[in-house]
RNA sequence: CGGGGUGUAGCGUAGCCCGGUAUCGCGCCUGCUUUGGGAGCAGGAGGUCGUCAGUUCGAAUCUGGCCACCCCGACCA
């Protein structure tokens, strides 16, 4: 294994995902397209996990748990739906092995065959609805506001470690309205919270908007995203939020009684993250030395490593280490002191680094005799001597500081790589000679999206919801415009 | 699924063209010396050469099938 990473540069895809291997985030497993969370790059999702379930919570909704397995029956139901996710779904069509009589090992017992065969979850709007109808009969019941946390399966040709894997982990939230207003005021409210989140805890900054018809998540009738910029230039998809309309609850014939005892159909929702932010978070802050990762979601904030060379030395430098745990653990700072004898401090160096632990504190006699410790932060790598007396508050401040800087680091990134252009060949030139972002008028037809599309390989990421009223024409056909959306390449 | 590439110890590799029982580095184990940016020396363990079949006296090496991974397309969160 060689010591330093390909660069950014050099090669982003090799960099990634060395990186991902190297910080032991995931590894590849031995089913293609599966990946196997390591505990370091599991405690992350988890500290995800837990500030986005409190959101929720606090938004008023609750988790429930649905079924791994939907009947074929259910997925066909809704029209749009199947047509989007047909092609990428894992069938169970047995339920039983048995060894094979000639001994050559284990095979399925046709005899085992499902009467109806069941497909692994893309997605639990189906299975979901189809609880829904019986639970909806009045106004009474509504809304219905749940929340699942789950693995579903999209089997995809091509996959990448956290960013497209066969299997991935996410919650999805389903929600049930008496109005076409509640609906769309939850959608919304969903992508505020997904906003707040991604740019208060992944210090990753993004654009609000919604989906162009054709990029619409299937059975929706729109779809708001947020879009985060890769330092590649890249676009990444890292939330969506949907409002279904009444097209689940048709398709599943769930109606209520309003107050004047009037049937009527339901309106609905669904939004969803996924493991795939753990890729949009390792590419928005890493760098050559390795992983950085934000003091809000690092499993551990301050690593202390002690320098010694006597086990005298080594005694008056851990009961220094030792009071300040006790210091950082009463201001809520997650702290490890790597007190292994087994590695040597120049190599703690270079693995904390590696796996982004925002500040790094060094002790060792000559600090002990002047009263300092050595304080190195990772997003900066700046270097500096401070006093030991009040370290913690000093740090507790450092972390705040890291966590603005990152978001202030990607977010001037991306205004530099975000370019309005009027023109179709100016696109296409600036677009192949340094990527990024762009704000075009587009007439907002199907067609001109697609040959965009093939021409350039970049897609409309979204119709900025900020975006400001402004005539003009199409970049491609002149036909006229009047505000501009986001175009790039996306992963 | 189409095009290209790769599979040799836990990881990274040499050997393959030209067939004769596998090279080196990292890591691992033991011991001593070390410890302020990936330690040094000495000794040691670890391999059905992706897999299945074929050719051959003999296959990591030649031929074919299959599998997996990487890159580029199509698909996608």
């Amino acid at each position: 294994m060689s010591k330093n990473l390909p660069t950014r540069k050099e090669d982003y895809s090799k960099w990634y995902n060395e990186l991902v291997d190297r910080a032991d985030l995931a590894e590849h497993s031995d089913v293609r397209g599966c990946m196997i969370i390591k505990p370091y790059g599991f405690a992350i999702w988890e500290n995800m996990k837990d500030v986005l379930d409190a959101k929720f919570k606090e938004t008023g909704h609750s988790n429930a748990y649905f079924p791994l397995f939907i009947p074929k029956s259910f997925l066909s139901k809704e029209a749009n739906h199947v047509d989007g996710f047909a092609k990428e779904c894992a069938v169970v069509t047995h339920y039983r092995l048995k060894n094979a009589e000639d001994g050559s090992g284990i095979i399925v017992d046709p005899d085992a065959k499902l009467e109806e065969e069941l497909i692994v979850r893309p997605t639990s709007e189906t299975i979901i609805w189809n609880s829904y109808k019986n639970w909806i009969q009045s106004y009474r019941d509504l809304p219905i506001l749940i929340n699942q946390w789950a693995n579903v399966v999209r089997w995809e040709m091509r996959t990448r470690l956290f960013l497209r894997t066969t299997e991935f982990l996410w919650q999805e939230g389903h929600t049930a309205h008496a109005t076409k207003a509640e609906a769309i005021v939850e959608a919304e409210k969903m992508l505020d919270v997904y906003t707040e989140f991604v740019e208060d805890y992944m210090a990753m900054p993004v654009i609000r908007g919604y989906k162009s018809e054709s990029e619409r998540f299937a059975g929706a009738e729109e779809t708001y995203c947020i879009e985060a910029m890769m330092q590649d230039t890249k676009a990444l998809q890292a939330g969506t939020s949907h409002f279904l309309g009444q097209n689940f609850a048709k398709a599943f014939d769930v109606k209520f009684a309003d107050k004047e005892g009037k049937l009527e159909h339901v309106w609905a929702t669904s939004w969803g993250v996924s493991t795939r932010l753990m890729g949009a978070l390792i590419m928005t802050h890493s760098d050559d030395e390795g992983l950085v990762l934000p003091p809000k979601l690092a499993p551990i904030h301050v690593v202390i490593i002690p320098i010694y060379k006597s086990d005298e030395e080594f005694a008056a430098v851990s009961a220094k280490a030792n009071e300040l745990v006790a210091k950082f653990k009463a201001l809520g700072i997650r702290v490890k002191f790597d007190d292994d004898d087994n590695r040597r401090p120049g190599w703690k160096f270079a693995e904390y680094e590696m796996k982004g632990v925002p500040v790094r504190l060094a002790i060792g006699p000559r600090d002990l005799a002047e009263g300092n410790v050595e304080l190195v932060r990772r997003d900066t790598k700046e270097k500096s001597v401070v006093t030991l007396e009040g370290v913690e508050t000093r740090v507790r401040t450092l972390l705040d500081e890291i966590q603005a800087n990152l978001l202030k680091k990607a977010k001037d990134f991306r205004e530099a790589n975000i370019h309005k252009v009027d023109t179709y060949a100016a696109f296409k030139e600036r677009l192949e000679k340094e990527g990024g972002f762009y704000l075009v008028h587009w007439d907002g037809t199907k067609e001109t999206e697609e040959k965009i599309k093939e021409e350039t390989k970049a897609t409309i990421r979204c119709i900025p919801l900020d975006a400001p009223h402004e005539e003009g024409v199409c970049m491609v056909t002149g036909k006229p415009s009047s505000r501009r959306v986001i175009i790039a390449k996306a992963y």
